[in-house]
RNA sequence: GGGCAAUUAGCUCAGUUGGUUAGAGCGCCACAUUGACAUUGUGGAGGUCACAAGUUCGAAUCUUGUAUUGCCCACCA
C-alpha cells in the first residue's frame, strides 16, 4: 500500500482511509438525517404508484423502547424499505398510543409520591389531573420518537398521530354516534369486571387467570350442602340451583321454597333448576349470588330472580353483612366462616382446593365482578351491511378471513381467531378513569331532573333515557329544552380509539372541527385515505391479536366499508436464553435494545432479531447472538473496504463504473460464476420477502456474502481484479441487503455508487437478469473449490504448516479447466508443483489422497506419508461408498420402485450409483499400490 | 376441561408440495499472527431427526398414538 504522505491523490486515499473496524455510532444518527432530510420517508397521495402502507403499531407515548417495539419496527421497516425500492408508494405512519389506564395509574403514583397526596383525584380534581397527565405525555413523547428512529425506522414523520389528537377524537366520536344510532351500542346493567384498585371496569380480554389454592368451604343450607370458596358473597343468598335432570333432587321441584338457617338467621330459599349448573361438580347444588358472579348473573337474567350488591367498589362488605360491614374481603373471610362453624353450618373444608382467580392485567388487583350501569358494543345485533348481507359484528369479524379478504401469517392463527370469536361476548368500553376519550354522552340537567327519568324497554336490553343526547359535538345547551348539560363521566376503552387506526390517522387533520361533514363525507375528503387504506400489512405481536387486531376489523369494516388491511404478520415474543419471559425483575436477563445499540449498532441488532424468528413463534436473544451478527457487518465493511483498495491501486474510480461495464471484458471462470450467483440471489431474496420469509433470507444474504462472495470470490479475484465486477457485485449486496441492514449499506453505497445516484434508500430493487445466468460456469468453479479444499484438508491431515509449499498432482478429465485454473489451485492451496494429468499415478508409495467425483488429489509426501493412516482413511472412505452403493444397487433392483418413483429420481440414483462406483474403483486401486 | 404449537449436533435454530451421505450460526478441538477483516483465516470432531405403530417403492417430512415442554381459551360454584 503506498504511504499517505506521498499520496497526492487525496480524494482517492481517503477511500482507504475507512477504519478498520466499523463503527455504528459514528454512522447512524448522521445517516437517519441524511434520509429524513432528504424526504425518503415521505410519501405522496398523489403519485399514481401502487401504495404499499403500514401503521404501525402505536407504543405508548409514554414509554420506553424495549424489544417487543425493536423487533417490530425492524419487521416493519423491511417490509417498507423493500416495497419502496420495488418502487412502490411506501407509507408507514408512526404514532403513539394515549394508553389510558397505563398513563393516568403513572402519573396518579407520581403525585401521589412526590406530593405526598393521597387521593389526587379527590383532591386536584378532573381538570386538573388530566392537565398534569397531558404536560407528562408532552414531556415523554420525545423520547420514544427518538427512539424510534435509533432503529432506523423509515417512517413518515410528516403524518405523525397520537390517538389524542383532534382528527382521532372527532373519529371516535363519529364511530360511537353511528354505532349508538345503528343500535350496536347501548347502556345497560350488566355484569363487569371490577378492579377495585385502579376504580374502573376492565374488558374480559384484560384479565388473565391465576392459579391460586384457596379453602374451599361446604355448609350446610337447609336440607341442601352447598360449596364455596368465597363464602363473603353469600350473606344475600336466596336461592338453590341444580341441574334440572339431577335424579337426587327430582323431589324439588322449580320454584319449591324452604326455610334454612344462613348467616344471620333463618332464610326464604327458592328452588331453581338451571343447566348451567354441573352435577358432576361438588354437591350438584349451589346457591347464587348474581351481583358477583356472571354466570350467576346470567341464571338471575333468566328465570328473573332478585340481585343484591354485597361488595362496594372499594372492595369492602356492605351493611347486609351486619357485623362485617365495612370489612375488606380477604379479613371478612375467615370470620365468617368461624360464625358458620360455630352454627354448626359448615359441613367440611377442602385446603388444596385450587382455583383461576381474575386478576387485573394492569394493576394485578383481583377483579370483582359486580353489576354496573355500562355502555357495551353489541356485537350479536345483525344490523351491519356487509357486501349488501345484514351483519352482526362477530359474522363480519368471521366472514373476512374466512372470504380470505384478510389472511393471516402464521395460517394457524386463524383457528384461534375464529374460536376467540366464538366466545365473544358484548365489549364493555367504557372505563371510570379520567385519561382517555370521554364517552360523547351529554345528559340534560333539567329534562332528567324536572321529569324522573324514564326508561322504555325497546329491544332486548337496550334502554332509552330522557334528557340524553349522544353526540359527535360538545353540547352545552339542551337541544330539547335549552338547560343545561354535563357530559358522561366515563372515557372510553383504550383499544376503542386503537381499533380505529388504520383509517382514523390517514383523515385529513384540517377537517377536524368542521361538523358539516360527516363521516362518509371526512373519508371522502381525506386524499391519504382514499390513496392508502385499506393497509397493506398489519404486522405486531400474536399477543394482541384479541385486544387489537381483531377489533381493527370488527370497528374498521363496520364504520369505512373497508378492511383495515390485507394481510396480517404476527411476530413471536423474544424470550431469555432460557425461554422465559424478559422481565425487569430479572435485569440479568435482559437485554435492552438501547443498551445494545450503542454497543453493537442496530443493523446487527436487526439482524440478530429477525433470522431465526418465524412468524407467530418465539424466539430467544442473547448477547452472544447480537456479537455474531455485528461480526457479519463487520465483515460486509472490510469486504467493501477492500473492494474499495483494490479500484484505488488500479486507479479506478467506482463512481464511473457502470452497471454493465464488465459486460465487454473477459471474464473468468470465478466472475461468471459470481454473476450466476448473484441473480440467484436476487431471485431467491425477491422472492423470499414477498412470501414473508424473512428469516431465511437473511441467511442467505449472510452465507452469500460470508461464504462464497468473500471467502471464494474475494480470495479467487487477489491479484487478478476485474473492478467492474467487484463494484457490481457489492453495489448489488448493499441493496439486497438494505432493507435488513440499513445503516452500513447506505454508508457504503456513498463510496461506491454511480456518478448520478443518490442514497441508496431511494435506489430500485434489482431486477433478475436471466441472460447473465451461466450455470456452467457456477458448476465448474465448485469443482475448482472442491479440489482446492481437498488440497488442504489433506494438507492439515498431515500437519504441514501452511508456510510450507507443496506437491501436488491432479488426475482429472477436466484438463482444460483446471489447466485455466492452474494459478488459483496453486495460491489458495499453497502448492509450489502441481501437475495436472489425465492418467493415473500408479504405484507411487508416498501420496496422501482425496477422491472426487470425477477427480483425484494427490499430495506428494516424500518421506512424511503414513502409510497406515492412509491405509486406515481410505478404508474409511471405502467403507462409507460400500454402504451408500449397497443401498442405490438394493433400491434399484426393487421392481416397485423402478415402477413407482418418477423417472428423474431413479436417473439420479443411477448416476449418484456410478459415480460412487468409479470412486470406489480409484480407492480400491490406490489401497492396493499402497 | 378444550385447543394450538414445539421436540433435529453441547446451545440457538433451518430443513417450502415425501427422494440430500440431514444443514447453518455459536461453542468445542487442531493449526495459522503484521497480507480487507483476530469482530479473522484453514481444517476437523459432533446427530439411531423425542418414542411407538402405520401409510408408501421410499418418511426428519404424511397419519395415529404415547411422552415431555410451552402457550392460548374456558362459567365449574
Amino acid at each position: 500500500m503506498s504511504d499517505a504522505s506521498s499520496e497526492p491523490q487525496a480524494a482517492a486515499s481517503a477511500l482507504t482511509r475507512l477504519p478498520k473496524t466499523y463503527d455504528p455510532t459514528s454512522v447512524e444518527d448522521r445517516i437517519y438525517k441524511m434520509w429524513e432530510d432528504s424526504g425518503a420517508f415521505t410519501a405522496d397521495a398523489t403519485s399514481t404508484k401502487e401504495p404499499f402502507v403500514i401503521s404501525m403499531p402505536p407504543p405508548n407515548a409514554t414509554g420506553q423502547l424495549h424489544l417487543g417495539h425493536a423487533v417490530m419496527l425492524a419487521l416493519e421497516d423491511i417490509f417498507i424499505r423493500f416495497a419502496r425500492m420495488q418502487g412502490k408508494e411506501a407509507l408507514w405512519v408512526p404514532g403513539t398510543d394515549h394508553a389510558a389506564i397505563a398513563t393516568e395509574a403513572v402519573v396518579i403514583r407520581q403525585i401521589q409520591k412526590e406530593e405526598k397526596m393521597p387521593d389526587p383525584r379527590a383532591t386536584l380534581g378532573r381538570e386538573e389531573v388530566l392537565r398534569r397527565i397531558a404536560d407528562f405525555v408532552m414531556k415523554s413523547q420525545g423520547t420514544i420518537r427518538s427512539q424510534v428512529r435509533k432503529m432506523g425506522s423509515s417512517c413518515d414523520w410528516s403524518r405523525e398521530r397520537y390517538t389524542m389528537d383532534p382528527m382521532l377524537n372527532r373519529c371516535v366520536n363519529e364511530v360511537f354516534v353511528k354505532m349508538y344510532n345503528d343500535g350496536l351500542i347501548y347502556r345497560g346493567h350488566r355484569i363487569v369486571n371490577w378492579d377495585p384498585k385502579m376504580k374502573t371496569t376492565v374488558s374480559d380480554d384484560e384479565i388473565e387467570r391465576k392459579e391460586e389454592k384457596a379453602p374451599f368451604y361446604t355448609f350446610q343450607y337447609g336440607p341442601f350442602q352447598i360449596s364455596t370458596a368465597r363464602p363473603e358473597t353469600k350473606f344475600g343468598d336466596k336461592y338453590v340451583v341444580m341441574h334440572p335432570d339431577d335424579k337426587r333432587y327430582k323431589k324439588y321441584k322449580h320454584g319449591d321454597t324452604f326455610e334454612a338457617e344462613w348467616m344471620n338467621g333463618p332464610v326464604t330459599a327458592t328452588v331453581i333448576k338451571d343447566k348451567a349448573v354441573d352435577p358432576e361438580f361438588g354437591t350438584g347444588v349451589m346457591t347464587i349470588t348474581p351481583w358477583h358472579d356472571a354466570v350467576d348473573f346470567e341464571i338471575a337474567e333468566r328465570h328473573e330472580l332478585d340481585k343484591q350488591q354485597i361488595i362496594d367498589y372499594e372492595g369492602k362488605l356492605l351493611p347486609i353483612a351486619e357485623e362485617f360491614s365495612g370489612m375488606p374481603i380477604e379479613k371478612a373471610r375467615p370470620l365468617i366462616v368461624g360464625k358458620l362453624q360455630k352454627k354448626g353450618l359448615l359441613v367440611k373444608t377442602d385446603e388444596n382446593y385450587v382455583h383461576a382467580v381474575a386478576v387485573s392485567y394492569r394493576g394485578g388487583g383481583v377483579i370483582e365482578p359486580q353489576i354496573k350501569e355500562q355502555w357495551f358494543v353489541d356485537v350479536h345485533k345483525e344490523v351491519v351491511l356487509w357486501k349488501k348481507k345484514k351483519m352482526s359484528l362477530k359474522q363480519i369479524l368471521q366472514e373476512v378471513v374466512r372470504k380470505k379478504e384478510i389472511a393471516i401469517i402464521p395460517e394457524r392463527f386463524e383457528k384461534t381467531y375464529f374460536h376467540w370469536i366464538d366466545n365473544l361476548k358484548d365489549w364493555c368500553i367504557s372505563r371510570q378513569i379520567w385519561w382517555g376519550h370521554r364517552v360523547p354522552v351529554y345528559y340534560c340537567e333539567v329534562c332528567t331532573s324536572g321529569k324522573t327519568v324514564t326508561t322504555e324497554k325497546t329491544e332486548g336490553r337496550r334502554q332509552k333515557t330522557v334528557g340524553m343526547f349522544v353526540s359527535v359535538k360538545a353540547l352545552d345547551r339542551c337541544p330539547a329544552c335549552g338547560g343545561s348539560m354535563h357530559q358522561d363521566e366515563d372515557t372510553l376503552d383504550t383499544w376503542f380509539s386503537a381499533a380505529l387506526w388504520t383509517w382514523s390517522t390517514l383523515v385529513d387533520p384540517a377537517l377536524a372541527d368542521d361538523f358539516s361533514l360527516d363521516l362518509p363525507e371526512l373519508l371522502k375528503r381525506s386524499p391519504d385515505f382514499q390513496k392508502f387504506h385499506p393497509t397493506s400489512v398489519m404486522e405486531t405481536g400474536y399477543d394482541i391479536l384479541f385486544f387489537w387486531v381483531a377489533r381493527m376489523i370488527l370497528m374498521t369494516t363496520y364504520a369505512t366499508g373497508q378492511i383495515p388491511f390485507k394481510t396480517i404478520y404476527l411476530h413471536g415474543l423474544i424470550r431469555t436464553r432460557d425461554g422465559k419471559k424478559m422481565s425487569k425483575s430479572h435485569p440479568e436477563t435482559m437485554i435492552d435494545p438501547l443498551d445494545i445499540i450503542p454497543k453493537y449498532g442496530a443493523d446487527a441488532l436487526r439482524l440478530s432479531m429477525i433470522v431465526g424468528q418465524s412468524p407467530g413463534n418465539d424466539s430467544k436473544l442473547y448477547e452472544e447472538k447480537i456479537a455474531g451478527y455485528r461480526n457479519f457487518i463487520n465483515k460486509l465493511w472490510n469486504a467493501s473496504r477492500f473492494v474499495l483498495m483494490q479500484c484505488e491501486e488500479a486507479g479506478i474510480d467506482p463512481a464511473e463504473v457502470r452497471d454493465t461495464s464488465f459486460e465487454t471484458r473477459e471474464l473468468s471462470l470465478a466472475d461468471r460464476a459470481l454473476l450466476y450467483a448473484l441473480e440467484e440471489l436476487v431471485e431467491d431474496v425477491t422472492k423470499g420477502i414477498e412470501a414473508y420469509r424473512l428469516s431465511e433470507v437473511g441467511e442467505r444474504l449472510y452465507g452469500f456474502v460470508w461464504d462464497f462472495f468473500c471467502d471464494w470470490y474475494l480470495e479467487l479475484s487477489k491479484g487478478n481484479a476485474n473492478h467492474a465486477v467487484l463494484i457490481h457485485a457489492l453495489r448489488r449486496i448493499l441493496k439486497l441487503l438494505h432493507p435488513y441492514c440499513p445503516f452500513i449499506t447506505e454508508e457504503l453505497w456513498a463510496h461506491m455508487k454511480p456518478q448520478k445516484s443518490g442514497l441508496l434508500i431511494k435506489e430500485s430493487w434489482p431486477a433478475e437478469k436471466k441472460e447473465r445466468k451461466d450455470k456452467k460456469s457456477f458448476d465448474d468453479l465448485h469443482h475448482v473449490i472442491d479440489i482446492i479444499t481437498a488440497v488442504r484438508s489433506l494438507r492439515a491431515e498431515y500437519g504441514i504448516e501452511p508456510s510450507k509449499l507443496g506437491t501436488v498432482t491432479i488426475v482429472s478429465k477436466k484438463i482444460e479447466l483446471l489447466e485455466s485454473q492452474r494459478e488459483n489451485i496453486m495460491r489458495l492451496g499453497r502448492i509450489d508443483v502441481l501437475t495436472i494429468q489425465e492418467k493415473s499415478l500408479g504405484s507411487t508409495k508416498d501420496l496422501a489422497s482425496y477422491f472426487l467425483e470425477k477427480t483425484e488429489v494427490h499430495l506428494h509426501l516424500a518421506g512424511l506419508i503414513d502409510i497406515e493412516k492412509e491405509k486406515t482413511n481410505l478404508s474409511k472412505e471405502k467403507e462409507t461408498l460400500s454402504k451408500l452403493i449397497g443401498a442405490i444397487e438394493a433400491k434399484l433392483k426393487n421392481k416397485e420402485f423402478v415402477a413407482r418413483a418418477p423417472e428423474e429420481v431413479i436417473t439420479g440414483e443411477r448416476e449418484k450409483l456410478a459415480s460412487y462406483q468409479e470412486k470406489l474403483t480409484k480407492i480400491e486401486e490406490r489401497l492396493k499400490n499402497l
